[in-house]
DNA sequence: ACGATATTGAGAATCTTTCTCATATATAGT
DNA sequence: ACTATATATGAGAAAGATTCTCAATATCGT
């Protein structure tokens, strides 16, 4: 399991910014700790919310695709079409999202590595057929989480 | 590997809406038969163009979410957050999706019985270690596609 | 053919995300 | 500390995709 201690991330984080030749001020600094407190896949209203609505909508936009092309975040987009901002695996480990298909959040998982080595054959199954050049894999697990079955 | 004849699709398509009750109209065939001729999950301004733009935007949609809602497509949205539908697994067969990382393009691939079986293994383990009611999966194969690679 | 019901098309409205630009802030050199 | 320069911010405008509205049309059963 990997440990997710915020002023370790918030070390790195900086790290990373600084090797871009990017500053990391206050409004930076604030939004990679909601990224963290958020743990999962967040949207960019529920990170707005996270800050208290301090950050306004159009800065922490353009933040967080800083952060992308720093490769600090990851986008995803969940089933409504909505941009959702995750750290990136470097930071979190490697892990898949369970999706609820009735709320629509999304939680994080981590499989046991004999489990994610079987993953990793099967990826490599699936392209080799084809004229794809394999970089990455994505597995969602869909269902119902545990306060929508109630 | 299962066989796409527009035929055949364009029948069940037929009999599904009637169990629901609505019309297949002109408008509604044109668009089932661009889905099946685009092959793997299209945009609606691919499928707009597709009908030679004779069909609506906003028609388009419309049809599209009352098949949604009828089953007979999904949609999922690519790197862009844009919608992108495709006919869904019981008229297509179960696969998974090649993406290409450079033109956001996506490819249909079905697996071999043995490596979906072990793939469905997987899900099991990664639900059963959470609250969730897992009730499908989706794997994504990130990579670069032939033509994106000259 | 008639009346009731469902569908369509055109544009307006909505929502998320990106862009613009004037202002403010931080940095490096002196 | 001061200045010059580059970088970052905030507010609102703009863009793009999708949904909504409503009057006009087409379809179905009788």
């Amino acid at each position: 399991m990997t440990t997710v201690s915020r002023a370790d991330i918030d070390e790195r984080v900086a790290q990373r910014l600084a090797e871009h030749d990017i500053r990391y001020t206050v409004g930076r600094k604030l939004t990679a700790r909601a990224l963290v407190a958020l743990a999962g896949p967040a949207t960019a209203a529920q990170l707005h919310d996270e800050l208290g609505r301090e950050v306004p909508l159009s800065s922490l936009y353009r933040t967080l695709s800083l952060f992308d092309e720093a490769g600090i975040n990851e986008r995803t987009h969940d089933a409504d079409g909505v941009a959702r901002y995750e750290l990136a695996e470097w930071l979190l480990g490697h892990h898949h999202h369970l999706v609820c298909n009735k709320c629509g959040e999304v939680e994080d998982v981590e499989l046991a590595t004999e489990v994610e080595a079987q993953l990793a054959d099967i990826v490599r199954a699936i392209a080799d057929g084809s004229e794809y050049h394999a970089t990455g894999h994505r597995i969602d697990v869909e269902g119902v989480c545990g306060s929508c079955r109630d």
